[in-house]
DNA sequence: TTTT
DNA sequence: TTTT
């Protein structure tokens, strides 16, 4: 289909430290529950009410799979941005079942930690990369050479190129 | 919790006309499924591949809903901004099940037809609102004046103001 | 135009305090300066760079313009979501100049505060909400009850219904 | 900086064809002019307005420049997601000037063509992928293989590897 | 300069 | 079940 877009935003809390598995490619795969919440009064009692809704989120892309590896604790805050996969499964009893996930696919996605240095909360004590400053942006490889010729390019997390 | 987002933007087609339920305070709801799909080449085969993926939308914003119901039937290509919502239902085993939903509440979200006019397919023959020429924004509220000690305002849909 | 979305999407800090102006019916405008930055290694040299953007956000939305005049200060993060207009203006010499901003419209738009409590950054010390906790949501109003006949609905700002 | 995100997505249509400059690297820059739009009813007259915004979109991303080059026309309606750039100029009387553009590096950015087949419209005749069928995707790398070992991988529109 |  |  031409013209289709499919597209998550989250900015929420990890409910719980990331859980890294590997395929046989080695390429490491990152599984995570991601929380966000609203709250707003009801407007007939006047009571404050708030709702939390969790996410799975999926990290294909190795890039991001590492700095989640890395940097991400139980508590950290996460800006992500995915796409929605629901995927078919089966239970003991072999009924079908659905889960909907959100996907970051090798190559896409994006993933930005929003604490600041040391800030970890929540329970899980996680470290931002220390050596490396504010620096590190754990995102989409980026290009800023606006008309430049050569153009300087590179993966952000780590030094080398990728593919 | 502080500083949430969770947002889902779709483009992409209903599968099928939308089904329209009233609540008991006679707010209409719509339900439509989404598509959006992509394709890539297989790197190993050379074959080209394509994978389609199915949304539920629930619309619970009374304009955008009557919008849906008014002129999106079959195939119609649609901007959706809504956010993820699971909510959880029992079988007729009484066991739990979960399902996902893209859900655009009331006064929130963001639906806008993407077809020209007239130009249904996919088997169901839409109309794209005529008399209305291109005024129907099917969107949220909107005021443009900058700076604007007035301040107009209005629904986009119809007229009354709805709040 | 049917079917049209203007939408920008920030997360970054802000450079300074906000400004508020008012406008001759008491409404706020706030204005200010947010950066985003991102960082690569250059291909060429091997060194890391860094470019900073500078956005010029101008918030006419009376309930986030009080979100920014009450908790945000220079060095605040912030979650934004408004959209691109660009206003035409005459400089000294009577030539025409342009400038762009993310304008957050009344009633629309989005503003998330980012940071943890008292976490002030950048030099700036900004007061997060103590009495209000985590749960003032500074964002667009929410209803989530669903199928809820009655339907809840609040500002999450204040108690007061603006409309 | 840590955690930052700049982002714009647009729906809109061509206010010209696409022009086309090529770098001294032999990678081609498209330019082109994105009309966005929206309507309201004037709270007091009563009068239906609407506000068009001109957004300057530059393509430095080659896969998505050839896209534009080869499938985009005037009044062509397409899905856009770059980031917000500010670049400063000169005039003539060598005061500094501003322009603020959408720009799709490198590797990065999304376009989407949204007409129908052949659907051309605005005067110019712009003419979708006939032979290419449903298969060009212009956006992103895409790769859908969960948890596949191999993990396929092209860019949609050809077939080469473009790095 | 687009679109409806 | 859509779309190309």
């Amino acid at each position: 289909m031409a013209g289709s877009v499919n597209k998550v935003i989250l900015v929420g809390n990890l409910g719980a430290d990331p859980e890294i598995r590997r395929l046989n490619s080695g390429d490491p795969v990152v599984n995570m529950r991601v929380a966000t919440s609203e709250s707003w009064r009801d407007r007939q009692s006047g009571e404050r009410r708030e709702r939390t809704e969790w996410h799975n989120v999926v990290i294909f892309n190795d890039n991001l799979a590492k700095v989640a590896e890395q940097y991400l604790k139980k508590g950290a805050k996460v800006y992500i941005e995915g796409q929605l996969q629901t995927r078919k499964w089966q239970d003991q009893q072999g009924q079908d079942r659905y889960t909907t996930e959100v996907v970051l696919q090798k190559f896409r996605g994006e993933l930005q930690m929003l604490d600041s240095r040391g800030q970890g909360e929540g329970g899980g004590q996680y470290n931002a990369p220390a050596a490396r400053g504010s620096d590190f942006g754990a995102s989409s490889p980026n290009e800023s050479q606006r008309g430049g010729g050569g153009g300087g390019f590179s993966r952000d997390l780590d030094d080398e190129i990728p593919f």
